[in-house]
DNA sequence: TCCTCATGTGAACATGTGTTCATATGTTAT
DNA sequence: ATAACATATGAACACATGTTCACATGAGGA
């Protein structure tokens, strides 16, 4: 079962040959890996979290959100460019207000299933 | 609209005060959203996105997921105790060969999710 | 027992990340 | 134009994170 002859260009020894071909060929592209790793990444905030369990319920503007998560209102913004250049959150402006939103369906997705894999697993 | 008068021992300023309120009222505990945050967290790397794309097909030792991923053994290894740690994989030891696999379903919800993000924003 | 092999792990290092601070931009009201 | 305000942003800092290296552990074979 164990097969040491076999590595391209790699010194791994230990290998069942036909199950590491098997799940070689359902590699995903790498840029694919890429750019689920940065969605998660983005994900994997609490303040960033917070953010989007806030407009969860609707579109609030900059300094709401700031008193909402209670962080200061640039370290909001800078989140907001984050998540904006994900294209997780959208927003729109009215006169010097910037209202943000969520602008995903996919997210709010993954933000459920998330909590639902943590509420189920104490 | 804006009111200028609330703000509750912080000195943010500008706030719809219905929204504002609304969305505290719906703040997840500081714990769930701290263990979503590291859940995503374990899921926003290259490597370990791989490693569960990998496990998708079935359980692999070590050094096969070496082989896959392309990275060293103590890689993997490290990676691993992480994803063990929360959870997200499971092993048995056959001998002194470990056979990984993934833990929970939620995962590869996630995973899935996140997947057809990525491929629906290009 | 001694050796080899598969895996685990601590320390160290370079890099990435989140916040704060100061300041810039652009809007509205006076 | 000036002032007040909402938001954006660059620099800097402290801290977290992923990999590598060296070595430990523990199982099986000679």
């Amino acid at each position: 079962m164990i097969n040491k002859d076999f590595d391209d260009n790699c010194e791994i020894n230990c290998i069942h040959e036909d199950e590491v071909e098997k799940a070689k060929r359902n590699r995903l592209p790498e840029e694919v890996i890429y750019q689920m790793a940065e969605t998660f990444k983005a994900l994997g905030d609490p303040t960033r979290l917070k953010i989007i369990n806030a407009l969860n319920q609707g579109e609030l503007c900059v300094c709401d959100l700031a008193a909402v998560v209670e962080v200061s209102q640039s370290a909001i913004s800078h989140q907001l460019r984050l998540l904006r250049n994900l294209r997780l959150v959208k927003f729109r402006k009215e006169g010097k207000v910037a209202y943000y939103s969520l602008d995903d369906f996919h997210v709010l997705d993954l933000f459920r299933c998330c909590l639902e894999h943590v509420n189920h697993s104490e």
